[in-house]
DNA sequence: CATAATGTAACCATTATAGTCACATATGGC
DNA sequence: GCCATATGTGACTATAATGGTTACATTATG
């Protein structure tokens, strides 16, 4: 599989966004950018759409802009709207019931796993759309 | 594809060598507690074997086990042998280099990434097989 | 020598991501 | 009304990772 590199799409298409907030920005444009198909960037964004991150128009003068100012959308926003979850958080479905170590496993790796997320969410919640504008402007 | 559970798994495994960290343990044993195939384990376990968590032996009496102790192995020594990295820590291949954005959303996503491995490290690093082991007994 | 194990090659199935074409639908300007 | 320009989405293909399975060479024990 290609790396999965969607959430590194929606930040760039995002920022793409949130540079011109005042003006409709078309899929065709936001491809160039990414360098990928349009297709790909609007199937993203009604992803994004559907969590409320952006706002589309059919038409002519069409196309994306944020639905919400750039400061009120985090990472972890992105990630959310994005993401199933994180590679690392997956466990088995199979199991042998009758191992009282594998029966144990589930629960412990989820301990884990809810340990590491509770790290990693405060920090994407940090950052937002406006910071990384920042960054570049 | 499958969800990605080669951690869940190494964790699952390690554990089970770690409970008896006198005897040997074939990949059939536990490929029977995790419900999977011996080839499965033994592949994922060739690669703890490269990152000299455990050790195998050939032949009647052989199998796996622990190649230190179970409180010196933590589950940021487990990931290191079996994952890249993480599935968000993917940048794409190609971009846009007439586009400014599109020129430093790499490092911008670098720093981001930077930072979250950077609680998620130490996070893994905590907890140890010994500690695992002191959950299930 | 028989038995029991790992190491690994060679497949196959399933799934996620990404890319592409096609087209229905909607909008704005002439 | 018509045309150009958009999104939304279905259908299909390619690629790659994971997981499962069989087969077999190799190695160690007794």
């Amino acid at each position: 599989m290609a790396a999965n590199s969607r959430f590194a799409v929606a930040v760039h298409a995002l920022t793409l966004l949130a540079l011109e907030a005042d003006e409709r920005h078309s899929s065709r444009d936001i491809a160039s950018s990414v360098a990928t198909n349009p297709v790909v960037i609007r199937r993203l964004l009604a992803e994004l759409s559907r969590a409320g991150l952006v706002e589309s128009a059919h038409g002519a003068k069409g196309g994306f802009r944020l639905a919400k100012p750039a400061a009120s959308i985090s990472l972890l926003d992105v990630r959310s709207a994005v993401e199933d979850c994180g590679s690392m958080f997956a466990q088995r479905e199979k199991r042998n019931e009758k191992c009282p170590v594998a029966c144990r496993m589930a629960g412990i790796l989820n301990d884990v796993f809810a340990r590491v997320e509770s790290k990693v969410a405060p920090e994407l919640k940090k950052t937002t759309l406006a910071d990384i504008v920042r960054q570049i402007g």
